[in-house]
DNA sequence: TTGAAAGCGATACCAG
DNA sequence: CTGGTATCGCTTTCAA
């Protein structure tokens, strides 16, 4: 039925083994012969047979990217920039690499569930982005996970993410902690007072620093907890329509609001629109990520610009297993960065 | 070294097969036996081997999913509806199926790469995404390679794409054409005479599509082609930018200008905001996505609706071929959704 | 430089 | 309901 590497062989009266070596380029076979061969292949449109590749070879052309949504254009981005590395050449026969990208919903268990299935297919290297569980459960389950993938020949490179204890995988992540200190510190210094904050979910690695370095930022000037005037939100907008409404009823009067990311940025901009409240004219909203498509759309936000493509570059080059070492870590700075009209704070 | 089904047989004191069985699922086992199999599973912490199953069974867990770029959620909400759905059971062994997800960047003969890398790889299915070229050449290739693919059992969906020409592929059209014809009526309806188009790249069919609505709509209301105010531009913020820049100059007086898609319109948007002129006070700008991210930070764009969601998820369940023939034809319809404050024309 | 042949690990048919 | 085993298609020593 369909064509083998053998048929291949017969029509190019050659053995299996050269049909092989021709086709994965790892060893020396002469001119002529490989002429035949590529020839033989073309005739008969063959198409290797990339599950019995894998299993003679113990290893595949596939490598994992686990996102918690990729709708999120945050995690389109990286995986995009993963993707763009991987492609280019280097997988078995000069073949690029495919990409198997999973989403999680930023649940700790199916990311130990897809983990699995990436095992079991054999991936040539998992990149795992997003925040990480606070959950010290699923940190050992997922610790634990990735050392047995390490031993069976995958590579794992954490993007945007913590490093992993005890673990031999490589690491990049973002100084969201400072950060979030800058983003703060900026609003303070034009005058801002009465910042409210819209945190990302519990138990959240990023939720935390971020929060961190808000508070960092506060207490450098004697300010008081920002507990009072933060809402725990998840990444989504109707959720930061929600935080806003409710920060708006704790304190009618702030003046600013930094938001853990654009989505909570856009949803709390829609809320202060649907309460009659001008931003940034009467109040200035920030968001994390300096997204594309918000800071386009609302140029007065003020954001923290984490470099998601470079970063997701890279993770690809490191996935390949070109560069790094086992238990690197190379943290991702974020570059504050001012844009549009966000101003002082209003009289009054 | 790594644990294989052998092992777990040794273990469990039965015969390989019974251990495949149990796995499976597909097949009467006794209760005792399969506890005793599922004791050794967890024991040993053993992982199925992909490879060695596809091989031997002819046919993989992953699923193709083609789209031009990850990053624009345009892509990344079809891709995560078809996830959802090809995600939940169905798998061999009860497993999950994975999403290998491609980034052609809208090129063809890339398009054609992928293919064959997911045919190389016994993809269960493939869902094309985006719209397809007009290119007779690149059609025909693309036809007989979905042919090739669907006669090794890979079946074939194209998601918001017309159907291809003698394949046995399942089509999810949108109505690109109607949409567009709306949004034009719509804006006429509102007064608007001088509406100037920025159209998706050229030799695309749904760049054709919905420049032949839009001209359908003129047309019946007896005004002129239009040809002279219309701009080509591909499917990027940058340029939505310099193509408004571009029409601003051919005629500083239009009162309208409808996108091919959302980030042409944020980024025409962008242009008229600093070239000084309101939007949509002086200008109505209209997207036809309706992607979350654009209508929620542009609550005065006007869109068609289409249902990326609805019909990801219907591609994913005709992926797993649980419903839908051969060659079959889903329509898929837009819905005029208007928003925000785009009014009437404004008078001078 | 090329060929022969022994696996790789799971599946599924055929017996029992 | 369970076991034995040929087979899937390719890779990779080992020889020649």
């Amino acid at each position: 039925m369909t064509v083998t590497l053998a048929d291949v062989a017969a029509r190019a009266q050659v053995s299996p083994a050269t049909v092989s070596r021709v086709l994965n380029g790892n060893y020396p076979v002469a001119g002529p012969t490989r002429e035949r061969v590529l020839r033989a292949v073309a005739d008969l449109d063959y198409v290797v047979n990339g599950p019995a590749s894998a299993l003679a070879a113990a290893t595949s052309d596939l490598v994992g990217i686990l996102v918690a949504d990729i709708a999120d254009p945050f995690f389109g981005i990286i995986a995009a920039a993963v993707q763009s590395q991987i492609g280019s050449g280097g997988g078995r026969g000069g073949g690029e690499r495919l990409a198997v990208v999973c989403a999680t919903g930023g649940a700790p268990e199916r990311e130990l569930t897809y983990l699995t299935l990436l095992q079991r297919q054999r991936a040539a290297a998992v990149v795992l982005t997003g925040s990480g569980t606070e959950d010290r459960e699923h940190t050992g389950a997922l610790a634990a996970k990735v050392r047995r993938l390490e031993e069976s020949g995958t590579r794992v490179v954490l993007c945007g993410r913590p490093p992993l204890k005890d673990t031999p995988s490589i690491a990049l992540p973002f100084d969201n902690r400072a950060g979030a200190r800058e983003l703060t510190a900026h609003l303070l210094s034009l005058g801002h007072r009465r910042i409210a904050c819209i945190a990302g979910p519990e138990d959240r690695t990023t939720t935390r620093h971020r929060l961190e370095g808000h508070r960092e930022a506060l207490a450098a000037h004697q300010l008081p907890d920002p507990a009072p005037l933060t809402v725990h939100a998840s990444y989504e907008r109707g959720s930061g329509y929600h935080a806003m409404q409710e920060l708006l009823s704790r304190d009618p009067d702030l003046t600013a609001v930094v938001a853990a990311n654009d989505s909570l940025a856009l949803g709390a901009c829609a809320a202060l629109r649907d309460a009659g409240i001008s931003v940034p004219g009467d109040v200035s909203v920030t968001g994390f990520d300096d997204l594309p498509f918000s800071s386009d759309a609302v140029p007065s936000l003020t954001t923290v610009h984490l470099p998601l493509t470079e970063a997701g570059q890279r993770a690809g080059r490191l996935a390949l297993g070109q560069e790094g070492r086992a238990g690197e870590v190379i943290p991702v700075t974020g570059e504050l960065r001012v844009r549009g009209s966000t101003g002082p704070v209003r009289a009054g």
